[in-house]
RNA sequence: GAGCCGUUAGCUCAGCUGGUAGAGCAACUGCCUUUUAAGCAGUGGGUCACAGGUUCGAAUCCUGUACGGCUCACCA
């Protein structure tokens, strides 16, 4: 404080200072986090720790320790023994993970190590272990950095499975300190902008990654066992193409042209069905400039596939497949709790028809006049832009989205909404087109591919005049692909489908953020 | 983009209608050979997000900024 300041602190408080300054012209946030790493104790205090292991001859970060179990497998194979039966099993078992906890009785300690598949308690005692590695572990081994061990198993008096370190070998040093071990990690920013942090803290984080990770798995093995192909198409797009969304613009500098990153990988993969791919998905990364909330963000995870001589109907079913194969290989039941509803997947799933919704609730008039139509949609502030289908749908989602709590096929789309669907072939004015909600939310999106090349041409004509009328989501002209559509694709259908949003369903995930390791968050 | 709320020790949180900061965990120094949120005794640690303003006095009241959360809008 104001008393401290002799010269020599004030000379290092200055220093401090200068510093903190160089980190403000890069980066303002930075600055917290430098001037701690200048000034913080506990880390000065691991950093001479760091150097007392070096001046002894010990690497602080050892590389060539190869561990030959695992806590889980050790665990899963051993912790029903007995103490009796553990002592017949002589053999050392040799293990690698991060230190994250420690009891210091003085002449024993305890100890519980990390690794990838679980945790193990370590037990050290002053007369089985020489006293200089003894010595290194209650004074130069902290919680937080990663350590080797080898050693015997037994049954501690409360029956816990432990290793009895025979040799300890120093791995890596950290030179934070965890987060608190009780509580975990809270603060939420720090949780997604450090997410290692996160992971450590907090079991439920690693759970719902594991999660993520396995459903896109079984999406995989689902199709493949369909003899779907899987594919990769171009993420740098001429013409931000496959949906109307606003994308993000990048530049190419040798050929000095700007290139979208895709909004959707859709019209490649058709291309791939022209060329006779005739059952194709892309599962990946898609962008959209647009908001963040807590259910988009600016890059997004989705699957698309395609089978040729299907139509949207037989994808309705396909997919009641794939999601109920997915979530009882995941969450295992049918039926289960997202936030305060109840989901039930069991099938068939219900079918909503758009039109006949709304006629239910409006009588024919909001379908058949357009001058109802778009009054109604003007009293519930519906942005239309005199786009007939816009209205429709925009009324419907007002309407009844927030009802579709169980799995809903929502189909009858009209045809100015919907550029790349086929049209229904009863009714001219819908194409053969549905969504999937779930929670209100849209999971996913399918139709019967137009495959028409001078219909699609006309579309896209009338997408390009509804920018004219000053609409901002519109698809633009693609004559690369109407060309692709001359040559001739099959009767398809095709469909894509939200990986974040069903895997916030099945983990009980509130947001988005949840379920995507780096959530995008200001710099 | 708009509205509301938040930001206090490494972590989790208190801090009432203004009187210049507290706890638990972590850390440090001891003691302790079966603990598991180990225990006991002691110690250190804070530009209370940042910048202004009001005031004798601001973590507290006001304004602005940054970052975050929630809701809405656009969308998947």
């Amino acid at each position: 404080m104001g008393t401290q300041r002799g010269g020599e602190q004030y000379d290092s408080f200055g220093e401090g200072c200068f510093q903190s300054q160089l980190g403000f012209i890069f980066c303002d946030s930075q600055w917290k986090r430098d001037s701690n790493a200048m000034e913080d104790k506990q880390f000065e205090l691991r950093k001479s720790k760091l150097e007392e292991l070096r001046a002894m001859g010990i690497d602080p970060y050892a590389n060539g320790f190869t561990p030959e179990h695992t806590a889980g497998e050790l665990v899963s194979l051993h912790a029903s023994k007995s103490p009796e039966e553990l002592e017949q099993v002589e053999d050392l078992f040799s293990l690698a993970g991060r230190i994250v906890s420690k009891r210091d009785f003085g002449k024993s300690a305890f100890f519980h190590l990390s690794d990838r598949t679980g945790q193990i308690q370590g037990f050290m005692q002053k007369n089985s272990i020489d006293e200089k590695t003894y010595t290194l572990f209650r004074k130069l081994l902290d919680v937080g950095d990663f350590a080797g061990v080898r050693g015997e198993l037994f049954k501690t008096r409360t029956g816990e499975l432990t290793v009895r370190v025979r040799e300890l070998f120093f791995l890596t040093k950290a030179l934070r300190p965890l987060p608190e071990k009780w509580h975990g990690l809270q603060d939420v920013e720090t949780r997604y902008r450090q997410r290692y942090l996160d992971l450590i803290a907090n079991q439920r984080t690693k759970e719902i990654f594991k999660t993520r990770s396995k459903v896109i798995n079984l999406i995989r093995r689902f199709l493949d066992e369909r003899d779907f192909l899987e594919v990769e198409t171009p993420v740098l797009h001429p013409i931000a193409g496959g949906a109307t969304a606003k994308p993000f613009i990048t530049h190419h500098n040798a050929l000095d042209m700007d290139l979208y990153l895709r909004i959707a990988p859709e019209l490649y993969l058709k291309r791939l069905v022209v060329g006779g791919l005739e059952r194709v998905y892309e599962l990946g990364r898609t962008f959209r400039n647009e908001g963040v909330s807590t259910k988009h963000n600016p890059e997004f995870t989705m699957i698309e596939f395609y089978q040729a001589y299907a139509t949207y109907e037989d994808l309705m079913n396909l997919i009641e497949e794939l999601v109920c194969y997915v979530v009882e290989n995941t969450v295992g039941d049918t039926l289960f709790e997202y936030e305060d509803k109840k989901i039930d997947f069991k099938r068939p799933w219900n079918r909503i028809n758009i039109y006949e919704a709304l006629r239910e609730k409006f009588g024919s008039e909001i379908t058949e006049d357009d001058q109802f139509l778009f009054a109604r949609a003007d009293s519930m502030g519906i942005n239309h832009n005199g786009i007939k289908g816009k209205a429709l749908t925009e009324i419907f989602e007002a309407l009844f989205e927030d009802s579709l709590v169980n799995p809903t096929f929502v189909y009858g789309f009209p045809l100015d909404v919907s550029p790349l669907a086929r049209k229904n072939d009863d009714d001219p004015e819908v194409v053969d087109r549905f969504e999937l909600y779930i929670y209100g939310r849209e999971i996913a999106n399918a139709f019967s591919e137009l495959n028409d090349p001078i219909d699609q041409k006309k579309r896209f004509t009338d997408q390009v005049e509804m920018k004219e009328k000053g609409e901002d989501e519109y698809h633009e002209m693609d004559n690369d692909y109407v060309s692709a559509l001359e040559y001739g694709m099959p009767p398809t259908a095709g469909a894509g489908i939200g990986i974040d949003r069903l895997v916030m369903l099945l983990t009980n995930s509130s947001s988005i953020r949840e379920v995507i390791f780096f959530p995008h968050l200001r710099p």
